[in-house]
DNA sequence: TCTCTAAGTGGACACTGTCAACATCGAGGT
DNA sequence: ACCTCGATGTTGACAGTGTCCACTTAGAGA
């Protein structure tokens, strides 16, 4: 049942036990969602006793705050990897929407290609709610928060984006595509093709364009 | 700490169990989600043996599968109550429009005054997805997605959305005010004070009127 | 009145997170 | 080259959980 195969390691100490706490925590959340990560099931996959844990982090609720950041960082790098993906035009104005549209699809692509990481990453911490932004990014230094609010301000100097509509506007365009993914993975729209998945994310998009 | 003041009832049998079980069970809820309501603690506030649940439920995931269609229900109430309190004004389009803007209000506004019980609404149910629908409804008998739907068929009817476009505008609504709703009591905008999350509030319904 | 069975009890088990006390090394100063 | 001391890992324990099994109880129907 338990995949504990470890290396049985030779020396006393571990060596980087805190990395491989989190690494191993987070493959539990990749195949379970949050609450699939167990304290004592992680540290027994690291060959380790359950206290051992204990040196490295608060509580069970810490490691999972870590782990947490962690989703959030592969949330902005599969945003970062959507946004890598568009063939850029040269016309600023479209060129400004694709950025902006590539947020969309790599979130919503994101929670459907890792469910398990993605109820992860928005997982209320329950203590905090500023946590350390650095550790929730990927190879920009951007959250994935902070990839939108820079798509619309690119929105805005490509002249798509009126200035006056900006502020706020995250939270509009942040609503439509989260509600939508959490429809596709948890909602009634679970079973959904990809095909036809993608076609009411283009639907959401539309709904967003038009009306930010 | 437990709030354990039972009646000390007097005959052997409880009377009603099973409904009594389910009521403590949505109150653990309503204060703390869906992760508060333990079997243990639902049996010890009615006065009974832990096993006796197990006599009217199948497991814990299975009492809790019930709390989440009476929250569901509490939800469809909440929106009904909201479409109650719309004034109208005789002109069908107007109206129609006023009733599926009631959905919703009340839906954010049902998220944000009964958080706990909002977060076990939409606890995934693990097992089955097509959970029984009439457990999930109120007085109308529709549950939440069956008002927005027939807050949609109104606009159609009342010619305020064109035919063509009625066909999965429930997801499109949906989304939005879901996402608006986490938003607003598990995201960034948590602490917003009430009239500004209104404003917000209003902003993606303005959204979804313009981009459905 | 007797019985059968639904409803509740008691005890146990495996599992969890966490604490306190103990064991083990390895780096840094003498 | 040694010795120490603190960081790291271990052991054993405790309370709490969901759930199984065997037992008891009493109310409804013959």
């Amino acid at each position: 049942m338990s995949h504990a195969v470890v290396p049985e390691r030779a020396t006393y100490r571990h060596g980087d036990l805190a990395r491989t706490l989190v690494e191993i925590a987070t493959e539990l959340a990749r195949e379970g969602g949050p609450d699939a990560v167990v304290l004592r099931e992680v540290t027994r996959r690291a060959g380790v006793s359950p206290n051992a844990a204990y040196r490295h982090f608060a509580s069970r609720e810490q490691l999972l705050a870590v782990v947490c950041d962690a989703a959030q960082a592969a949330l902005a790098a599969a945003i970062e990897h959507e946004q890598g993906e568009v063939e850029l035009s040269g016309d600023r104005a479209a060129d400004a929407r694709a950025l902006f549209r590539a947020v969309g699809t790599g979130y919503v692509r994101f929670a459907r290609a890792e469910p398990g990481l993605f109820r992860t990453a928005f997982r209320v911490p329950a203590d905090l709610a500023d946590r350390a932004a650095p550790a929730r990014s990927a190879v920009t230094g951007r959250t994935p928060f902070q990839l939108l609010e820079h798509a619309l301000d690119g929105l805005v100097a490509a002249g798509t984006l009126a200035p006056e509509r900006r502020p706020g506007a995250e939270f509009l365009a942040w609503s439509a595509v989260h509600g939508l993914a959490t429809l596709l993975i948890d909602g009634p729209l679970r079973a959904l093709p990809d095909a036809e998945a993608r076609e009411v994310a283009r639907r959401v998009a539309a709904m967003v364009d038009s009306g930010l």
